[in-house]
DNA sequence: GCCGGTTTGTTCTCGCGTTCACAAACTTCT
DNA sequence: AGAAGTTTGTGAACGCGAGAACAAACCGGC
């Protein structure tokens, strides 16, 4: 079931540490292009922002790049992280929902620089098909399955209104496309083998609120002060 | 150290239990919507997509706002997280960086619609403090302390490109506030007491991406494929 | 060639979160 | 009132992830 060809990739990386990968990844080309060559994983999990026990024990799951007694090459570690995470090879995208913060993530330069390319931006309203957005044009919804076929789309990004997200995943799903990345407030079901991660900003604010609640009504300088 | 007063809420939800709750206001907003007056743990659990059995673990946390053999009454329920979380009361919050992910957040009606108040929008590009965003003026980011005074700001936003989210941040903190949803690309370093969360896009689609590439290069009909 | 200093990769332990399974409690029907 | 049927709340087992601590490996100097 989860077994693979030995000589292929047969280790399965944990789900905390591919959720990490990415950061290492931004740190060291940041290191990069500050001109460091070489970094050990103290100094990599700093600018990171983790352990840096969790760091190597991260890193020892996709092998050993490192030199015990030196530290990691930077260049060599970071293509390492892009080639397992798969942002070596480029990854196109539909984008549907182009309203406030589809136009925002059409515009998003973080997307085309770590591999990913718009190839098309849906939308269902008819009056926003004669606008282009980051130089791509507003297509009907209706050509999804023929924009997925044509591009082999894999990864798709939904920035509809709450009460569209569902007919959009359906519809993505019956296009072939296997990862849903979903901004809309809904909870989408979809089959077995697809993939799909949410994004819920008024969730992220909500979270907040809640830890704010209960760090008191307002810490004069900030710190927990004790009840009478 | 963490003790609370005893009549005091001395409970403390787990983490994990606090990032559900929202989703479960949501399912129950949701039900209420559509005339539901009571739900089981199974229903509410389905529209909110988790087990019925963690979120009758959650719920527990907070007290027994069930009847067994009965189930939740929807409202009542609904009220009760709401207050938990604290989203009874109005939050007001800023938003500093105004390019196009803050338009997006400013428009955004789920921050309104759940006890969010966007009171200011600031930027450091003086370009921008012509144009008024969602009804609010765009304002000098230099004005930051004093509408943090004024209206007891306790919430930010940090929507900046990423070489400027570390200061933003700083300025944040010196103002007062202790919790920040950050958008940009970076690791920020705060003192301790300060919450911070991040959203960052790419990272949420180079995940995808990663799954996307073990699931094998195209499947036919979307099941894993022996290899030979 | 050997020794001291440095840094990685790994082992071990601990705590948190998830899930199963079941007793307690409530409703309804007879 | 009692029994049958539901549904909640929780105790217990299990698996995953975090962090500390240490052995293995590498570099440089003598």
């Amino acid at each position: 079931m989860t077994e693979r060809t030995p000589t292929e990739a047969a280790r399965d990386i944990p789900e905390a540490t591919v959720a990490r990968l990415p950061v290492y990844l931004r740190a060291l080309t940041s290191l990069a292009e500050a001109g460091t060559a070489t970094c050990s994983s103290e100094e990599l999990a700093t600018a990171a922002g983790v352990n840096s026990a969790k760091l190597r024990k991260d890193l020892s799951h996709l092998g050993s790049y490192g030199t015990r007694g030196v530290g990691y090459d930077v260049e060599y570690l970071r293509y390492q992280i892009a080639r397992e995470i798969g942002v070596t090879q480029d990854w196109p995208v539909v984008i549907v929902g182009i309203g406030n913060l589809g136009h925002a993530l059409a515009n998003f330069s973080g997307f085309r620089s770590r591999g990913f390319r718009v190839v098309a931006l849906l939308d269902a309203d008819p009056s926003r098909h004669a606008e282009q957005v980051a130089g791509v044009d507003v297509r009907p919804f209706s050509d999804l399955a023929a924009i997925v076929a044509e591009h082999g789309v894999a990864i798709g990004v939904i920035s509809t209104p709450a009460h569209a997200a569902q007919d959009v995943a359906d519809a993505m799903v019956s296009a072939g496309i296997r990862s849903i990345l979903n901004f809309a407030p809904a909870v989408l079901s979809v089959p077995q083998g697809v993939d799909v991660r949410k994004v819920d900003l008024s969730i992220e604010l909500q979270i907040l609120a809640y830890h704010e609640q209960r760090k008191g009504p307002a810490g004069l300088d900030g710190r927990l002060e004790a009840p009478a």
